[in-house]
DNA sequence: CAAATGACAAAAATAAATATTTGTCATTTG
DNA sequence: CAAATGACAAATATTTATTTTTGTCATTTG
């Protein structure tokens, strides 16, 4: 064979295997057969299963982490930028849940099994929020407390719309008018001189 | 056999059992056993053993819902019983999970079977919060805004703190101060001239 | 000699054989 | 005759036997 395997061609060929066969069914012998190398070779590239499960979770939590960071550098006032943010991120996830829900099932039991790795994910998405609140606080728009506090609690206060542990209770008819409820409550919460 | 078999004596029979072998290991010839009775004579009393675990369920969510109607009752300006209303409620969700975890998944997977009786639960809990909310328009503390919308709000916004499924996070040591920034949140976004 | 292979033991998962449980009902008991 | 029983078939669950999977490493390949 001319060319070496790489990192991202078995990380491809996983995340086909587990759509096809789904997490509990995919061995390391079926990514293997999938790009016709024996399974011996792919421990040279990752030192375990868990390990290979583990590149393919922080993947899949970049594709969540990325287009959110695009809003933060968006134009416009900091609480617009809030709710510009969080409509994305529950954007992202209810579509995801919707359109392939036993992809989206996979892919949080997959996250589940890395507590590491969605640590630093939760720690990533909430330091963003942390910079548009900065800005609503530096613009004075937004009342001067603890910043990441704060942005912490903006996060947790809509878990109910984006934590994928709720996410059956995301099929209900309400949902976007229960966000938009919990929304202004924020909103008159963390925005100055707005009454 | 003297006194005929009354249904609290099976469900408390069937409380037993539960907390002894677990959901998924009570048979209701388990049941019967303890009762000493055929279990034959359970489906004279239960129509089914799903019946039996909807009934058990019931019993268990009232346990919750009844102290907290207790604090609707008490003395205090709206806001200050909105407070203790989530306070006694997360009190009640966490000290369950924490000192009986077991017990408290298996009854929060038998709760989960009967989408009903926890769909009666939630609603009975909103409307508590409404009746405290109710007070707090009427008293002129509150703005006038709808008030069953806003009860269900405050109720999800605080999701991350009551919501069993969320219940592995409650070991977080921050979570009594995450709770209070979003409570503060809440607060200043329902409470009138608080600025 | 870097990269890949494939044979192997131990651990884990699956399938087949066996046993228990659910729910019914004709019969028994007090 | 109201209440409970226990024998029974069909559906579930458990155990045991068998196969697959994981992870290693001495050997092969280009």
């Amino acid at each position: 064979m001319a060319e070496p395997l790489t990192k991202k061609q078995i990380l491809d060929a996983t995340e086909q295997v587990l759509r096809k066969f789904g997490l509990e069914k995919t061995s390391v012998v079926d990514v293997a057969k999938a790009l016709n190398v024996s399974h011996g070779t792919l421990y040279r590239h990752f030192k375990s299963k868990a390990t290979l499960k583990e590149a393919v979770a922080e993947r899949w939590l970049h594709e969540v982490s990325v287009p959110l960071a695009s809003i933060v550098d968006k134009e416009g006032s900091a609480i617009e930028k809030v709710r510009m943010w969080l409509e994305k991120l529950i954007h992202i996830k209810q579509t995801k849940a919707s359109e392939d829900p036993e992809l989206f099932a996979m892919y949080n039991a997959l996250a589940e099994e890395n507590v590491e790795s969605i640590e630093k994910h939760i720690k990533e998405l909430i330091s963003q929020l942390a910079e548009i609140v900065e800005e609503g606080v530096n613009a004075g728009e937004f009342q001067n407390d603890n910043i990441n506090e704060k942005a912490s609690a903006i996060f947790f206060a809509t878990a109910r719309f984006h934590h994928p542990a709720l996410a059956k209770e995301w099929t209900s008819p309400n949902i976007k008018k229960e966000f938009n409820v919990v929304f202004d409550i924020i909103k008159f919460g963390i925005v100055k001189n707005i009454k």
